[in-house]
DNA sequence: CTTGACATTCCAGTTAGAGGAAGGTGTATA
DNA sequence: TATACACCTTCCTCTAACTGGAATGTCAAG
């Protein structure tokens, strides 16, 4: 199949396919004699599994580690599985500091609200609140 | 003031202030003698709005947007009211996703430790989950 | 014969800085 | 005086994961 289908049956872009190939994540496929990139189902396996990782937000790096592996015929799975781990632990610190960051910008929202919306120096409005809003952080 | 007491009192790094004036965020301070930046007191108050906006994850380009409005003597708070409202509503949105994502990683992490981790191939590991999580998110 | 949909390569741009090299300045100490 | 050290300067490169676009080639249909 052409690089479109191919595409199409795995979730990425054809950008997105080229660009992996350029880097080694997707090994080079044969070519037609017209120069287009042919494609087997065989290769569907490969770039199915990187956009799942993609989809869990794995880095290419972490994909390319994993996929040496298998390509040494070592079993990945353990390594996956810590990575995946990790990866829970790390976004569930990322939804924390995001949902601080709502709470805070909702705050400032209601309070600005209250403000005048015509004060040019700031002295008096939101633009005041944002300036503090950095020592808020910065102290907690 | 020398450019690390600047940093010190808005919080932001020599690298980050260097590199704000060097894209128009920041005004170019005087120069003492021998060519260091010489910062007064009435730089802080802008470098600390862009300090602030930037912990509320506002990027560079509003920040220009809101100073260029304070330049032109106009009152951007209406402006920033609705950025921020705008920005935590992106942020609950991205809160949701994540969320998915963590019960994604978590689920298939359980799925995985009942499964061989010596399965080279990857047909009954978690490597084969992994592989279908793309469809399981494009379906969704 | 031309239109349109596909394919190719390569270059540049995106965000918000961080890291580091190479070199100048200012002060305290041995 | 020498030197160690902290600070300052500019300039260049690197990051992640692509996306957009230019210039060009290929193939089938009308």
């Amino acid at each position: 199949m052409k690089i479109q289908e191919f595409a199409q049956r795995t979730g990425l872009s054809t950008k997105t396919i080229r660009y992996y190939e350029s880097i080694g994540i997707l090994s080079s496929p044969g070519r037609a004699p017209n120069g287009y990139r042919e494609y087997g189902e065989g290769h569907l396996a490969r770039a199915r599994f990187v956009a799942g990782a993609r989809s869990l937000d794995l880095s290419l790096d972490e994909i390319r580690e994993i996929l040496a592996m298998q390509d040494r015929r070592e079993a990945p799975c353990r390594t996956l599985l810590n990575l995946i781990e990790q990866k829970a632990n790390y976004i569930e610190e990322r939804i924390r500091l995001l949902k601080q960051m709502e709470v805070d910008l909702r705050e400032l929202h209601q309070l600005g609200l209250a403000f005048p919306t015509n004060d040019i120096d700031g002295k008096n409005c939101i633009c005041h609140l944002v300036s503090e809003h950095s020592n808020v952080t910065a102290r907690s």
